[in-house]
DNA sequence: AAAAAAGCCAACCGCAGTTGG
DNA sequence: ACCAACTGCGGTTGGCTTTTT
C-alpha cells in the first residue's frame, strides 16, 4: 500500500520529464529485461527516446542510471578488494570528490559504488585513523605525541610530513616524471647538486629500480613508508608508464627538499599523467624522521 | 523477541556543461 | 547569439537489511 506522498510523487513525475507520468522507485526484473533488451539491440543513441522505444514508463536519465549502475554487462560484482580500495585512496588524494573520475581507475565499477563505498566504508577508516577524510592529513586530535616525532633537543620542530608536487608535465621529456618531496628529513639530506629539469640538470644520484605493476607494493608498510630499497615504478592498469622492465630513478635533495625523477628506458614513450599525479600524492606521507628510511642510491 | 539504531546502497535531484537547431 | 534539450556528475535521500540494545 502506497503512502499518500508517494501517491503524489507519482503522480507527478520527474522534473525533467515535464509533465509525462513515470514510475519511480526500485526497478523490477521486468523492466531490467525490457531495458537490457533494448540497449543490447539497438545501443542507446539518445537516452530520452530509450523509455518510450523501449516500452518503459520511466525517464531517460532513470534509463541511463539503471544501465550505468546495474545492467552493464561490463560491471564487476561484488565487495572491492584491497587494492581498488588503495587505488581509491590514492586517487581521492589527488581529485578529491571526483567520484566519475576515481571510477575510470577502477575498470568495472561505477561512480555510485565508488561514492557509496568511500562514504560507508573508507571515510570511516581513515577517520579512525586520525585522518582527515577530505585531506587525508593526520586531524590535530591525532597527531603523534611522540617527542620524537615533533620537536628536537632544541625545541625546534621536527618535518614529519612529506609533501610532494608534480611539476608540470609539459616542462618535461615524455618519457620522464619528476617531482619535489619538500620537507623530508633532514638527517638524511647528503646530496647536493638538486635537480629542476632533466634538460638543464643532469641527475646526480641514480638507481635501477625493478617495475612492477601496482602502486601498493611501492608503499611497503602501514605507515605508507616507502621502501626504496626496492622501490617501484608502477604501471596504473592499461597505460603503463614505463614499457621496459626497468626504470631509472635519480635523486637528489638539499636539507629539506628532494626531487625525485623517473627516467624511463630509452624504448619507452608514453607515461600516463594521472599515474604522475598519484604517484606524487602517495609521497604524501605521515612522516618520521627518525625512521632510517634507506635512501640508498 | 522486539524495538531502535546503524549500515548500506539504489535511485533521485538539481546543477553545470555540451550540443544542435 | 540565443535557447532548449540532452547528458554527466556529485550530493542527497529513502528504504531495506543488519546489528545492537
Amino acid at each position: 500500500m502506497k503512502e499518500k506522498w508517494e501517491m503524489k510523487r507519482d503522480e507527478m513525475g520527474h522534473r525533467c520529464c515535464g509533465k509525462h507520468k513515470v514510475k519511480r522507485g526500485l526497478w523490477s526484473p521486468e523492466e531490467d529485461e525490457k531495458l537490457l533488451r533494448y540497449i543490447t539491440t539497438h545501443g542507446h543513441p539518445s537516452w530520452s527516446s530509450v523509455p518510450k522505444l523501449a516500452g518503459l514508463q520511466r525517464c531517460g536519465k532513470s534509463c541511463r542510471l539503471r544501465w550505468i549502475n546495474y545492467l552493464r554487462p561490463d560491471l564487476k560484482r561484488g565487495s572491492f578488494n584491497a587494492e581498488e580500495e588503495q587505488i581509491i585512496i590514492d586517487v581521492h588524494r589527488i581529485l578529491g570528490n571526483k567520484w566519475a573520475q576515481i571510477a575510470k581507475h577502477l575498470p568495472g565499477r561505477t561512480d555510485n559504488e565508488v561514492k557509496n563505498f568511500w562514504n560507508s566504508c573508507i571515510k570511516k577508516k581513515l577517520l579512525s585513523q586520525g585522518l582527515d577524510p577530505s585531506t587525508h592529513n593526520l586531524m590535530p586530535s591525532h597527531k603523534r605525541s611522540s617527542s620524537s616525532t615533533t620537536t628536537n633537543n632544541n625545541n625546534i620542530p621536527k618535518p614529519r610530513k612529506m609533501t610532494s608536487i608534480m611539476k608540470n608535465p609539459t616542462d618535461l621529456d615524455q618519457s620522464t616524471i619528476a617531482f619535489s618531496i619538500t620537507n623530508i628529513n633532514p638527517h638524511t639530506s647528503t646530496k647536493p647538486n638538486r635537480f629542476k629539469s632533466p634538460n638543464r640538470t643532469p641527475i646526480s644520484t641514480q638507481a635501477t629500480i625493478p617495475v612492477k605493476d601496482t602502486m601498493s607494493s611501492l608503499l611497503e608498510d602501514e605507515n605508507m613508508i616507502p621502501n626504496w630499497s626496492d622501490v617501484n615504478a608502477m604501471a596504473i592498469h592499461e597505460a603503463p608508464m614505463f614499457s621496459g622492465d626497468k626504470a631509472v630513478v635519480g635523486v637528489d635533495d638539499d636539507d629539506l627538499n628532494m626531487d625525485i625523477l623517473f627516467n624511463t628506458p630509452s624504448s619507452s614513450s608514453a607515461f600516463d599523467p594521472d599515474f604522475a599525479s598519484i604517484f606524487s600524492s602517495a609521497m604524501s606521507i605521515d612522516f618520521n624522521p627518525m625512521d632510517d628510511l634507506g635512501w640508498t642510491f
